[in-house]
DNA sequence: AGCACGCCGACT
DNA sequence: GTCGGCGTGCTC
């Protein structure tokens, strides 16, 4: 028999399927299969994608040499999916097979030197154990180790080894009986008094062996020592068990059957997804839904509905909402069927999760982006929460949009998508007025509140509070008043760090981050200034390291300097800064919601990451400190943005009995993403925003694909953007428009230059074969210091 | 990618 | 004569 792996070598040349003969011993190889292959002089890790009894390869087919796993980590299914997806957005298929797997699972390469002679083993070299030649890098060591290979006396082996840990724990058997283990406990000393406890409870609680240590310990208030004394005389077996790491340990899994009576319109919506469950019919939801209309409930009753099918289900959050909130939700619906995986997970935790989903351990999964590729098998429902999230399309390699995975999963288990938001992407939307998708409309707040009353402050015009220009009157003053009520307040602000540009009113000089084309931002608490694309850090500046001027100003308003002023102008206030730079710490994200939602603070404040799925009942007030921040990118959707991230964040108000406030500064108060989102009207917002697109050629009415170029050094990637754009021309046909070269908006980071084609077309077939001749022109530019990155549909095209 | 092979200039 | 620089080509 014969087998088609992927090797893991990251690459234009071997981006193909090299085949083994598989020995007998290895009869447990499957497609899915994770294995080790010799490749060239060296071994590599692989993955089966086919199987096969004949070969048309010449040559003399090497032997598989090792299955790692003893369940094929991947299924067939993900394996055709990985060549589907490979191919639509330009990746090497490994790399898209590497992260459909938990990180722990990419195999550690390592080369050592073993010694062949008795007495070479005794050389300096090697101390008894074979050497690591990854960490040789002097030219007097490399000389002897090739004399040594030359005279056969030591030898090069390649290791590929599996960073993945199985947590073990230490369980104790009993081994005798219960009346044996009386006499024992007769015969020794009294003053042995932690034995005897030890015996005693065996004795008296016989049936409740095997245990684990650690309960063993706590309960009895013994020592491990006292354990391995018991089990040097023989009195327990000590076995070493397998357990999956707990990151759901802080919920309470009480699945309660209780569930939310549903409105009419909620039922609606509910009625057409079941029937497309139970029909497996792989069709197209667009749930929108204004916020506090009760999204939530649909998906857990739509959810329970496939479960009823004997059916499982995905679920899809932003990472950003994957708030313990929403976990607990789940869990307390589903109880121990759930399995989540998120960034807040260690890499062990992950990697627990995901094994307990591929032996088919749990049937709901809950997760971010890369969730969407759990192994998940038979799945009846798919579900994208916020669908228009932009943090669904990953950055880096491999450029896959979440959506469009589901829908190709959804294809392969006839099951439906749901995609739900109080503001659809455009693309979605658009989608569903053609009749691709089927619109689903929730118009009424499931507790029947009306929406929280909004109002816009202009900026131009307002007085500011406390002598800065960051805090208006009428925002603090609301503030107070809620305060006085004993309600809460959430103020945003998609800004962090103290000021985000040191300016010289001398000379005009701003300070810049050496290797970045983007000025330092001052950081407060660290005293520093800060890159925030590379983390360049370095002293704040007392005069202009230009001109030596003192008269140096530090602008635009950041989370520390707003917390600052608020710490002055109420002072007897506990605020919560919430950003990047609080949250950094595993666990800190959920202790300060915890520690808000507890009143234990009165003012979240934060960058957007306050703004979505969060929901205290005692928040009365949101503040949105600065709306412009997002606007004034110059992107074809910064609009759409704004218009999100304001509706998003002024649903965080008012989400139980009291009526909630929304409070937006803006310079720009005519501007429509803001008007409608004072209004909170999407609907008025896509009609207006789809004119623009369309004047402007933007998606949904263009396809879009970006061609980023980057060099360290600025001409040669400027040149070879030029030679890409002169084969776009040649080969596309005239609607299309090719955008660019231009330098990227931040042009340079970490000393690349970056440099970006955009192409925008309606139809263009010969586009997919010459984007990928682009690509593997690629690698020989890389030889030349180029990078080419193609981003088809991209998120961001500044 | 990473490794070997091969061809050319420099040095004990 | 041999060591080591890098361009080229292959990996089942």
């Amino acid at each position: 028999m014969i087998a088609q792996v992927i090797v893991d070598v990251a690459a234009k040349q071997t981006d193909r399927v090299f085949e083994y003969h598989i020995p007998k011993e290895l009869t447990d190889v499957a497609v899915g299969s994770r294995v080790v292959v010799p490749f060239g002089r060296r071994k590599v890790q692989g993955f089966v994608v086919g199987i096969s009894e004949t070969t048309s390869y010449t040559g003399k087919l090497k032997d598989l040499l090792v299955v790692i796993d003893e369940l094929p980590p991947l299924t067939p299914e993900l394996i055709a999916l990985s060549k589907t997806l490979a191919d639509k957005i330009f990746s090497y298929r490994i790399t898209i097979l590497q992260s459909m797997l938990p990180r722990v699972m990419k195999a550690n390469y390592r080369k050592i030197l073993v010694p062949l002679t008795d007495e070479i083993k005794e050389n300096t070299l090697f101390k008894g154990e074979p050497l690591d030649l990854n960490e040789v890098s002097d030219l007097e060591t490399i000389v002897k180790i090739k004399k040594l290979i030359k005279n056969n006396q030591a030898k090069i082996e390649y290791l590929v080894e599996n960073k993945a840990k199985k947590k073990q724990v230490a369980a104790y058997l009993l081994t005798k009986t219960r009346t044996e283990y009386q006499d024992i406990l007769g015969g020794i000393r009294t003053t042995a008094k932690n034995q005897r406890a030890l015996l005693n409870n065996i004795v008296e609680k016989y049936n409740e062996y095997p245990k684990l240590g650690s309960t063993i310990e706590s309960e009895l208030g013994i020592s491990s020592s006292t354990l391995r004394a018991a089990e040097k005389k023989g009195w327990l077996l000590k076995k070493e068990q397998e357990i999956y790491r707990n990151p759901l340990k802080d919920f309470e899994s009480n699945a309660s059957k209780h569930s939310v009576r549903l409105n009419s319109e909620q039922l609606d919506a509910l009625n057409s997804i079941g029937t497309s469950i139970k029909e497996k019919e792989a069709k197209t939801f667009l749930l929108e839904g204004i916020t506090g209309s009760g999204k939530t409930e649909v998906y857990l009753h739509a959810i329970s509905t496939a479960l009823e099918q004997k059916r499982n289900a995905l679920m899809l959050v932003p990472e950003i909402s994957l708030t313990p909130q929403m976990v607990k939700q789940v869990k307390e619906r589903f109880g121990d069927n759930v399995a989540v995986l998120h960034s807040g997970l260690s890499e062990g935790e992950k990697y627990d999760e995901w094994r307990r989903i591929r032996r088919g351990e749990s049937q709901v999964v809950v997760g971010a982006r890369s969730a969407i590729f759990a192994p998940l098998k038979n799945i009846g429902l798919i579900v994208i929460d916020e669908e228009h999230e932009s943090s669904y399309k990953q950055n880096d390699t491999p450029r896959y949009h979440a959506r469009d995975v589901a829908l190709l999963r959804s294809k392969f288990h006839n099951c439906p998508v749901v995609l739900g938001s109080a503001t659809p992407s455009l693309a979605s939307r658009a989608r569903a007025q053609k009749g691709r998708y089927k619109l689903l409309r929730l118009t009424k707040r499931a507790n029947q509140k009306s929406l929280p009353k909004v109002d816009l402050i202009d900026l131009k015009t307002v007085e500011f509070a406390g002598g800065q220009f960051d805090l208006s009157i009428p925002l603090v003053d609301a503030i107070k008043e809620k305060l006085a009520k004993k309600e809460q307040v959430i103020l945003l602000l998609n800004r962090r760090g103290f000021a985000s540009f040191m300016l010289c009113r001398n000379c005009g000089f701003v300070l810049r981050c050496p290797n970045c084309d983007i000025s330092l931002t001052l950081h407060k608490d660290t005293g520093q200034m800060q890159c925030h694309y590379c983390g360049h850090k370095e002293p704040i500046p007392r005069k202009c390291p230009n001109c030596q001027s003192e008269k140096i100003r530090f602008l635009g308003t950041g989370t520390q300097k707003v917390q600052e002023e608020l710490e002055t102008l109420l002072p007897d206030v506990k605020i919560l800064r919430m950003d990047v730079d609080t949250t950094r710490r595993k666990g800190s994200y959920k202790k300060i919601l915890d520690s808000f939602g507890n009143h234990q603070a009165d003012i979240l404040l934060g960058t957007q990451m306050i703004a979505k799925g969060l929901d205290f009942p005692n928040v009365t007030l949101v503040g949105v400190i600065n709306a412009d921040t997002a606007l004034s990118l110059p992107d074809f959707n910064s609009s759409e943005k704004t218009f999100d991230l304001l509706t998003q964040v002024a649903g965080r108000a008012g989400r139980a009995e009291k009526t909630g406030r929304v409070m937006i500064q803006t310079y720009n108060p005519e501007n429509y993403a803001i008007k409608l989102a004072q209004s909170q009207d999407y609907e008025g917002f896509y009609q207006k925003e789809m004119q623009v697109r369309f004047q402007g050629n933007y998606p949904p009415f263009f396809y879009t694909t970006l061609i980023t170029i980057t060099s360290k050094n600025e001409q040669s990637a400027a040149k070879e953007a030029f030679v890409i754009k002169r084969k776009l021309m040649l080969e596309l046909h005239a609607p299309t428009i090719i955008l660019g070269p231009t330098p990227s908006s931040v042009a340079k980071i970490k000393n690349q230059y970056y440099y970006q084609i955009l192409v925008k077309y309606k139809y263009e077939p010969k586009l997919h074969d010459l984007l990928h001749q682009i690509q593997d022109d690629a690698q020989l530019a890389q030889k030349r210091g180029l990078n080419i990155y193609i981003d088809n549909e991209p998120e961001r095209i500044m």
